[in-house]
DNA sequence: CGTATTTGACCCGCGC
DNA sequence: GCGCGGGTCAAATACG
């Protein structure tokens, strides 16, 4: 539950991420650490005459007259000799005969020779003139970027600190589960059993609200496995990894589903251990439900048989259509069956090609949604 | 009522 | 040989 949901926890605001804050040193990454450097940008003193940048009709466009400031550039000139070779040899403006030389501005003298790009996109507009109101537009730049840093900064920290909460009380509902189905093994005073199972119902429901709809959102359908990838390269569950809307039907129609299990949680919760312990009371045997067995019904399995007579015992069919009749491999598959992998929580799906009659074509696909009250029966099945 | 899905049972291959 | 797990079947069920 810890990779690629999509959930950032550091802003992507890249206006926020101008300048670190050394408190926060998790939401550094590289992409942070090398932004780390553009408040230099700032300040670096160097105007390069002659350079790319100096030619591009924006600079030049947007004040007519600094050509002749460029002139006056003398601040710090790697390539001074050069320079002065070309001022010797050309006895005019160097910009515009470079320009009209090399009208893609490659063929400058000095870095673009060397083919040194600075990426620094310097427009060196106003030579030393000007540069006391440029320091103070770019103060202020800097303390609005800092301001909306802290801004992004504090937001940043409430989200971490609402993430956490959510996984803290995820925690002590597992923790909750387990302590109760403990206590069933070891039945104490039925009071407070009954309380604490009234307790899980009260906190199932308030996950019920908060949970499923946050997990919708952040459980990804990775596609397949690996294996699934390799034989169906262009197949159905390529087309599912950019959640279409289809999917999202069936996320939201399983939450739904799990809506109507809840329900039965607790029954089940209470009945799994008490189903397997009469099994082995009575049928040491065996590890599994024969034909005969189902006419060995436990206390739970009466209980449900009897509830079963009022309200038949829904059953939730969790259907995902798709709106074109053929999938974009071309194939049209119809589900025959579904089993759960061991060891894994999300079933896997099989499914058979019906284009023809016959047709052999198959493929399994493994299903990732998973509402949160399943992964809970999961984990008490796998309990027991 | 026809079609699709679900789900328990069954079959079979593989590892120990 | 046996147990386990994965794949398939088919009856039950849902849905249009």
């Amino acid at each position: 539950m810890d990779k690629g949901w999509g959930l950032t926890l550091g802003t992507s605001d890249p206006v926020s991420s101008f300048f670190p804050s050394k408190t926060n040193s998790a939401s550094t990454g590289p992409f942070f650490r090398l932004k780390q450097q553009q408040p230099d940008m700032f300040q670096f003193p160097v105007s390069l005459a002659g350079s790319r940048e100096d030619h591009r009709g924006t600079s030049s466009s947007s004040s007519p007259a600094s050509s002749d400031n460029r002139l006056v550039v003398d601040e710090v000139d790697f390539f001074s000799d050069k320079k002065q070779r070309i001022d010797d040899d050309n006895k005019t403006s160097t910009t515009v005969t470079a320009n009209k030389k090399n009208p893609h501005g490659g063929g400058a003298p000095g870095f673009d020779h060397l083919g040194v790009n600075t990426g620094l996109h310097l427009l060196t507009v106003n030579g030393g003139v000007s540069s006391d109101t440029e320091d103070k537009r770019a103060k202020n730049e800097l303390e609005e970027l800092q301001v909306e840093f802290k801004r992004t900064h504090a937001e940043n920290q409430r989200l971490r600190n609402m993430i956490s909460h959510v996984s803290n009380n995820y925690t002590a509902l597992q923790m909750h589960l387990v302590t109760l189905l403990k206590q069933q093994r070891n039945p104490g005073p039925k009071t407070t059993q009954e309380h604490e199972i009234q307790e899980v119902k009260s906190e199932v429901k308030k996950y019920e609200v908060a949970v499923p709809t946050q997990f919708m959102d952040l459980v990804p359908y990775s596609g397949t496995t690996e294996a699934d990838e390799m034989s169906h390269p262009s197949s159905e569950e390529r087309t599912r990894s950019g959640f279409p809307p289809n999917n999202v039907e069936v996320a939201s129609k399983d939450y739904i589903k799990g809506k109507s299990e809840i329900a039965e949680f607790n029954m089940e919760a209470s009945c799994l251990r008490d189903d397997k312990r009469i099994d082995r009371e009575e049928n040491p045997e065996s590890d599994g439900w024969g034909p005969n067995k189902a006419q060995k019904l436990s206390p739970c399995k009466l209980i449900e048989q009897s509830a079963d007579a009022n309200t038949r015992k829904a059953r939730v069919s969790v259907r995902a259509r798709s709106e074109a009749p053929m999938i974009s491999d071309g194939c049209q598959w119809r589900k025959y069956g579904q089993k759960m992998a061991k060891g894994n929580p999300c079933p896997r799906g099989y499914y058979r090609c019906t284009m023809a009659v016959g047709c052999p074509v198959r493929k399994q696909v493994r299903i990732f949604f998973l509402t949160f009250l399943d992964f809970i029966v999961w984990i008490l099945k796998a309990w027991n």
